[in-house]
DNA sequence: GCAAATTAGTCAACCAAGTTGACCGAACAC
DNA sequence: GTGTTCGGTCAACTTGGTTGACTAATTTGC
């Protein structure tokens, strides 16, 4: 192997990178793997990431299924089973939609609500600690430059 | 349910909205999405995304399983599968390395040489499209912040 | 007012991208 | 040489989804 194939490939990976998609992934599964870590260190070893796909998005007068699904971008099959399993670790529970007799009503128990107050205060510090670590003001930079970003690429996103 | 309740979960919902590790999740997904329907246009149906975790890392030279895993944080039993696929789709080739018995070293093919220059062109054009939607040199700071922050949170990550 | 089409939700089977654990054969330590 | 470590694979499992088929309840059209 030659000493100029090998300083090609370095100059390739050193593009790849900084791929801002590459960056986007690595940065969000550093902030995932810790945010998971703190909520299982606060006492609630049955939380998932997956969760949130259901948490993040119930009001508190509870949502149907297919409202979340559509809120989520996911099918209903997906919600449902997460539904499923939060139920089954009791926090949320399910009540006749009184408008519709198809429908079911998901709501957080108090359990449930708990949790997720508490889990998104972890949440919230674990932002400042990542603001923390850049120059004060970058992050409010990246967070703006992102929603820019979101908003043409992905709008009505999750 | 009251006024009040609805305009709290409005508020919440907006806060957790603008959390960097869901924006950066958002990110990830739109530009992932997009880069493989890119590469797929460009002819290449085959195209996956995990695919990456082991062209990325490939040098000229090629590289031993274990190397790859390394590289990519992944077990190696991961990349051995991505391989496998990599080989029936003909843009890998495994030979024996002849400095040990037991290893192979995993090399681009021709066809596979082809299809990475052709889908990183791709993937660079991408991150131009996405600099382009920012005002002039904003990407280039979020980049800058992405590398900074990663390099305290997952130094040496892939 | 009632048949036809749509909607809410679930069940089951599958898929993608990993993981852990058991194992084989080659290489290394001494 | 024998014991341990290393390179790689195979198999089974896990997570977070998907598509497809179905039931029961509701809405639409006439």
């Amino acid at each position: 192997m030659s000493k100029q194939s090998e300083e090609e490939d370095r100059d390739l990976h050193e593009r790849r990178k900084r791929v801002i998609g590459r960056l986007f992934l690595r940065a969000s599964r550093a902030f995932e793997a810790r945010a998971v870590e703190r909520i299982h260190a606060l006492g609630y070893e049955d939380y998932r990431p997956s969760d949130n796909l259901v948490l993040i998005h119930l009001d508190t007068r509870g949502n149907r299924v297919s409202e979340l699904a559509d809120r989520a971008g996911v099918t209903k099959q997906a919600i449902s089973k997460i539904v499923h399993d939060l139920e089954n670790r009791n926090l949320v529970a399910k009540e006749p939609d009184p408008d519709d007799g198809r429908a079911q009503i998901v709501k957080l128990t108090d359990r449930g609500l708990e949790m997720m107050m508490d889990a998104f205060e972890e949440v919230f510090a674990l932002d400042d600690e990542f603001a923390s670590i850049l120059p004060d003001g970058d992050l409010e930079k990246i967070r703006q430059g992102l929603l820019t970003l979101l908003e043409k690429l992905d709008p009505g996103g999750f």
